[in-house]
DNA sequence: GTCTATAATAGGATAGAC
DNA sequence: GTCTATCCTATTATAGAC
């Protein structure tokens, strides 16, 4: 049996990119065909209910993704700034630098989000749980390790936006920079 | 002569919140007849180029509103603690606690925001530089105003994010109390 | 599991009456 | 300056052959 032209993970992976870079109000079942190969009546093969699902199982993909490759990693051997570094080493990889969108910042803007919450919120809540547990590890009061773990997801995100609306990725090299020395520093003063 | 049923103003205000709630790619014309009280043909009086001028036309009133309502006040006399705090407040009146997105943010995530690239990125440029100058007249020096005026911006917008992500609005809220104690600290440490 | 063909609808935009 | 009517295209989605 031959095997598929793209295995469902690539699959995802590409529209991922996809929706990163045009929103989900802007990413047409054109777009969605083109980026995968398939034909339109291809998709409904593998997303029965259309363009909404397809959407979802991206988000569902990289919520797989985000606990490999950025919450587990947390929870593994190596001193608390080690792993926060490790983190935002992965973070500044995946947004490249600040050139690429937030997949979870581009589904809160479509106008279906209601449809995205669940999983939106799972994913913003997870992310600051595991830095939060590192700040914790590092020895800062809970209460502190989560204000600053929201804060870093904040910073992240809002340097994208900012990044893109100034089409200055410095904005988010900054905010990766500054974050490494502040999400886990002692709280003297 | 009859008054028009709606101002310039009025409508460019209704149509912010129109795209503010479904940004440039979710909003259709049937949406801005909507909110306007005007038939898809009207609109085109208003602006014969379309949709397109409509989100430009948009941001131009916004431009000005920021400069009245955000950067002016900040040139005026008071202590730039005060002007802080008033900006703040007007930040967080605009955002309504965090529960409305921002404009800049929408379009920034539009498929076609090229087209509001120059506009964006001089928004954008103008709120930092605002709180820039308000640094320096506190006394910071401007590299250190300049960071910390960027940092301001990037944490409004990320908070936003994140606040519509979570649906958890004290996010917003911890961002603004923060805000106001960090901007104009002195650089101690 | 992918395709061609097609439906049904919504999208942005225009013409021309009033 | 607003309306009704219409155009054309793109959109999402489905039917059915292979």
């Amino acid at each position: 049996m031959p095997a598929p032209l793209l295995t469902k993970a690539d699959m995802l992976a590409r529209l991922m990119d996809l929706f990163r870079e045009k929103g989900f109000d802007g990413a047409s079942l054109s777009d969605i065909s083109e980026a995968t190969g398939l034909g339109k009546s291809s998709l409904y093969h593998h997303f029965p209910k259309g363009k909404e699902e397809i959407a979802l199982q991206v988000l569902a993909h990289l919520e797989e993704q985000l606990e490999a490759a950025l919450f587990e990693p947390m929870r593994s051997r190596g001193t608390p700034k080690h792993k926060l570094d490790r983190m935002l080493d992965t973070i500044d990889e995946f947004y490249d630098g600040g050139k690429k969108a937030c997949l979870l910042e581009r589904l809160c803007a479509s106008v279906d989000a209601r449809r995205f919450r669940r999983p939106l919120s799972r994913a913003f809540s997870a992310w600051i749980d595991a830095v939060e547990a590192l700040g914790v590890e590092a020895g800062l009061p809970r209460a502190i390790a989560r204000r600053r773990a929201e804060d870093l997801v904040v910073r992240i995100e809002g340097a994208l936006v900012v990044s893109a609306g100034t089409e200055d990725a410095n904005v988010f090299a900054r905010a990766i920079r500054d974050l490494r020395d502040t999400v886990l520093a002692p709280v003297s003063r």
